[in-house]
DNA sequence: AATTGATTCAACCGCCAGCCG
DNA sequence: GCGGCTGGCGGTTGAATCAAT
C-alpha cells in the first residue's frame, strides 16, 4: 500500500514528524511546490513551508524539485551513450554523483547513483553458474524499456519543436556565463547555422548561439580531455539535431555548459 | 493464479561546507 | 573566531513493480 493511499485511508495526511509531513508527495503538494518555484525561483527552500503552505521541510522540497519536478528532467531509461559517459566519469571521479550528473543534462545525481548501484554493483555479482539466464532477462527488460523510451523521446521532441519559437532568450542568457558574446561568428559557425536553418535576429539570440559554439570549441581545444568530452558532444541532440538542442529548456542549457565552467 | 525473488527508484538520513550575524 | 542556519551531497531504505517459477 502506498503512503498516499494509506494516508487517504487513515485520514492523517501522511507521517508527521515535528510538524513536517513525510513520505510520498501528493499531486497537490507537487502543484504547490511548482507554483512556489515559478513565483520565487529555486533556493530558500526553508521558506517554502511558509510561503507555499506546504508541510514539508526545506530539504524535502529541494529534493522533490531537483529529482522529480524540474521541467528539464529527462524521463526514461539511461541510454547506452549516457551509460558509457557514466562509466567514464565514475572511473574519473568515483562516487561524486552530482559532478557526474552535471555532465548529463536532464539526469539527477540520485538517478545516476541508483543506476550505478543497480547496473554495475549488481553486474559484478551475477552468479558465475548462470550468467546466460541473467543476461536474457536483462535483455528482455532493456528491450521493453527501450520501446517505452522511444515513445517518450518522440513525444518530447515533438513538444520541443513546438516550443522552439517560444524561447525566452533573456532567461536563458541569465543562466549562461557572462562571456563576451559580441564577436562575429566564425565560418564554421556560419556553416553550422546555415545547415540547420538557424537565423538569430535579436542580440540575445546571437549571444546564446555564440556561447553555445564557444563552449563546443573550447571543449575541442582541451586536448588532454578530448576522449572524455567527445562522448558528450556526440550526443544526438547536439550534433544530429541542432534545432532541437536549441529548444532545450534553460536549465538544460545551464547543465550543458556547467561542466566546462 | 499465486508466490517468490529481483530490481527500480523516490524519499529519507546524516554529514559537511559555506554563509552570515 | 564562533555558533546557528541552510543547502548540497552521498549513502541507505523500503514500497512498488516486474519477471520467473
Amino acid at each position: 500500500m502506498s503512503w498516499g493511499v494509506m494516508a487517504g485511508q487513515l485520514g492523517w495526511g501522511g507521517l508527521i514528524d515535528e510538524g513536517w509531513r513525510k513520505g510520498p508527495w501528493t499531486s497537490e503538494e507537487d502543484r504547490l511546490l511548482i507554483e512556489y518555484v515559478r513565483l520565487h525561483g529555486e533556493g530558500r527552500w526553508n521558506s517554502v513551508a511558509r510561503l507555499a503552505g506546504l508541510k514539508r521541510n526545506g530539504k524535502s522540497c529541494r529534493l522533490r524539485w531537483v529529482n522529480y519536478l524540474r521541467p528539464d528532467l529527462k524521463r526514461g531509461q539511461i541510454t547506452p551513450h549516457e551509460e558509457s559517459i557514466i562509466v567514464e566519469l565514475h572511473a574519473r571521479w568515483g562516487n561524486r554523483w552530482s559532478t557526474i550528473a552535471r555532465s548529463l543534462p536532464g539526469r539527477t545525481d540520485n538517478e545516476i547513483k541508483n543506476y550505478w548501484r543497480t547496473h554495475f554493483k549488481k553486474k559484478a555479482k551475477v552468479s558465475p553458474e548462470n550468467p546466460d539466464k541473467a543476461k536474457t532477462r536483462l535483455l528482455k527488460r532493456q528491450q521493453f524499456q527501450q520501446q517505452q523510451l522511444q515513445q517518450q523521446q518522440q513525444q518530447i521532441q515533438h513538444q520541443q519543436l513546438l516550443q522552439l519559437n517560444q524561447l525566452d532568450m533573456k532567461k536563458i542568457m541569465s543562466l549562461l556565463d557572462e562571456s563576451d558574446n559580441k564577436a562575429p561568428y566564425t565560418p564554421p559557425m556560419r556553416q553550422e547555422m546555415a545547415s540547420h536553418a538557424i537565423y538569430p535576429s535579436t542580440t540575445e539570440e546571437h549571444g546564446l548561439l555564440y556561447n553555445m559554439f564557444n563552449v563546443n570549441a573550447s571543449v575541442s581545444e582541451a586536448s588532454n580531455e578530448d576522449i572524455l568530452w567527445d562522448g558528450l558532444w556526440n550526443l544526438d541532440d547536439v550534433h544530429g539535431n541542432f534545432g532541437v538542442a536549441c529548444a532545450t529548456s534553460k536549465a538544460s542549457m545551464h547543465n550543458l555548459v556547467a561542466p566546462f565552467c
